[in-house]
DNA sequence: TCATGGAATGTTAACGATCACAACGGCGAT
DNA sequence: ATCGCCGTTGTGATCGTTAACATTCCATGA
């Protein structure tokens, strides 16, 4: 049988009191897992909620605490496959400590779109604020911001003094780029993300060390996009070069356009050239050749993220300079191949 | 080194009107656009919560008035281009609105989960309520929402009599199969979704009324399950078939595991086989060829979306047996040949 | 001249929760 | 028996806003 719907005001934690036989305070001591509470009266308030349905009102809650249960993230619009798995990777977190995640996308990274969305939040009341800055430009945006809101930035600034968590983006590629240093390659090229992420910074610096440390020259650095038209526009140039046989993008999607690109010139993947991606998209499996990638573990980001931002709402302090640092790990798969001299 | 950094309570109204020397309502209908208040202290009050740096308290206001300003999705927690895409583009166009959107991502879209990402949500108090819903096992959970709050459903069950905003799936599914047809094919094979969703299922009406209406014989239908994998194992099978010459696959995804497939098997696309995918990834224009296929409209679908839930909250009446559909575009690109006799 | 009305503003009471503190009752110690 | 403590429960006051109603002031017409 089902229970016909009420309608008119849903009911308060005064309609709980009453049908129990407690007074409201109690109600709420039951509700907020207070300790003095006799068991038998704790049974008789759950079995009134129960019955009329009740739902507290979190708008009342916020009211007299001062506080919302709302975490605001700032994510950039793309579908960029990074930020957006950070995004659904950090909203999973967060469902199991009872917050709400309000989402404040925002078009391009630039200072003035970011200070509008935190702007947003902030008419929110939320509770604490995460901003997904891969780029320089956040900064100056970040540096307005009411000191007395937590914020966790994620793949943010490092030289900036603020609670950070980033993908260890160096080792990845350092990673990356010794595999291919260890299976015979001369040299490693690189085909970057553009120059003002963060990560894509990060990915070239642990190229280069890799490359300093096994004493070999460092070729010169290509710049992409992230997208797969920049690796295959970066990819025919690279392709009518003979002596490269070893390339390192910086995420998948550069990889299969210079994939396309090393396709068209009849150049074999593994057997001419080998390459290694990073991020590794679901896809990447199933490029042609399979991809062997560097995979980042979003969940951990995302998991570090809400400890740090927990951790800040519960003080009641904005605790500034906490640092986490994630490590990928490299993914094999076919395309990289041993090279013959 | 860290530094922490306590919070005060932020300026009230009464605050603001203590400033500027009227009372807290005045205040209020300054806030309100409210038409009876001079010019003069309009003035006045607006340089007074310029000057404190008043924000309203959505809380409080959403105490009162019993409706936040809040809109909760939800969607499947996936890298799955679609829903993604669609909750971005969502999110974007609330922007305008004022609301806020709250994101309550879910594991899986059985009902349960389902249902417990809709009862957080009403926990929140939200004013309007939008569920990615692409299959059917969503419907059971969304049968028992209470009356009174708007809903709009995304890709939702057709016979379900309530709002709907869809892509026009087999619109599409035809198109792409016609255009196979119209290029000389004698019958068009199909590598579908999962038989749960609408989404796969549209398609799939699309693919055999294309195919029925030529005349032309049915092929047996594949099935995948959006990803690479399921087109690459579909893709083993059709590889070996010699009058496979034509595939419509029911995402891009789909079909970058069968791209894959039939060049492990030397099979050359698009001189051998001609593919067209559904979604138009960002990818999909640097597949190896560059792959045809339909394009859905997020911006569209979203926009509609939330032309039809703001209806709904309005006038506070929940509108039932609304539909609108966005026809998708076929876009061309290299995966698609003449077939020679 | 004085009611009448409308524009501008103020006053008071909700809304539904939490917080601080008071009151009650039982029980052991003096 | 009296005192005081502690576990349990109840009683206002309070958060910041809007809704409903009250007030003031001045222009207008009988």
């Amino acid at each position: 049988m089902s229970v016909s719907v009420k309608r008119g005001r849903p009911p308060g934690m005064m309609d709980v009191a009453r049908l129990a036989g407690v007074s409201h305070q109690t109600v709420s001591r039951v509700l907020n897992e207070h300790k003095n509470v006799s068991e038998q009266t704790r049974l008789k308030v759950r079995a009134a909620i129960a019955e009329l349905g009740y739902r507290p009102d979190r708008a009342a809650r916020a009211l007299v605490t001062g506080m919302s249960q709302v975490i605001g993230v700032v994510a950039q619009n793309s579908s960029l496959y990074g930020p957006a798995s950070l995004l659904t990777a950090f909203e999973e977190a967060a469902q199991a400590t009872g917050f709400a995640v309000n989402v404040g996308s925002v078009r391009s990274l630039d200072e003035r779109s970011i200070t509008e969305a935190v702007e947003r939040h902030l008419d929110q009341r939320v509770a604490g604020l995460v901003v997904i800055a891969p780029v320089a430009s956040a900064g100056p945006a970040l540096a307005h911001l009411p000191a007395d809101v937590p914020l966790v930035t994620i793949d943010g600034d490092p030289e900036r003094s603020s609670t950070l968590v980033t993908v260890d983006q160096v080792a990845g590629a350092h990673a990356a780029t010794k595999r291919l240093l260890d299976a015979g390659h001369r040299t490693v090229w690189h085909i970057s993300g553009p120059s003002d992420w963060f990560d894509a910074a990060g990915r070239v610096r642990g190229w280069e060390a890799a490359l300093t440390e096994a004493g070999v020259e460092i070729p010169p650095l290509l710049t992409g996009d992230w997208s797969a038209a920049s690796g295959y526009r970066n990819g025919q140039l690279l392709a009518r070069l003979p002596d490269v046989t070893a390339v390192f993008t910086a995420n998948d999607h550069i990889a299969l356009g210079l994939l396309r690109a090393l396709n068209e010139h009849g150049r074999k993947v593994p057997d001419d050239v080998s390459i290694i991606g990073f991020d590794d998209v679901p896809e990447a499996a199933y490029f042609t050749p399979p991809l062997t990638t560097v995979r980042p573990d979003f969940a951990a980001v995302a998991a570090a993220t809400l400890e740090l931002l927990m951790a800040q709402i519960e003080s009641g302090t904005s605790e500034i300079g906490t640092r986490r640092t994630i490590a990928p790990t490299l993914v094999e798969r076919n395309s990289v191949a041993q090279h013959r001299n």
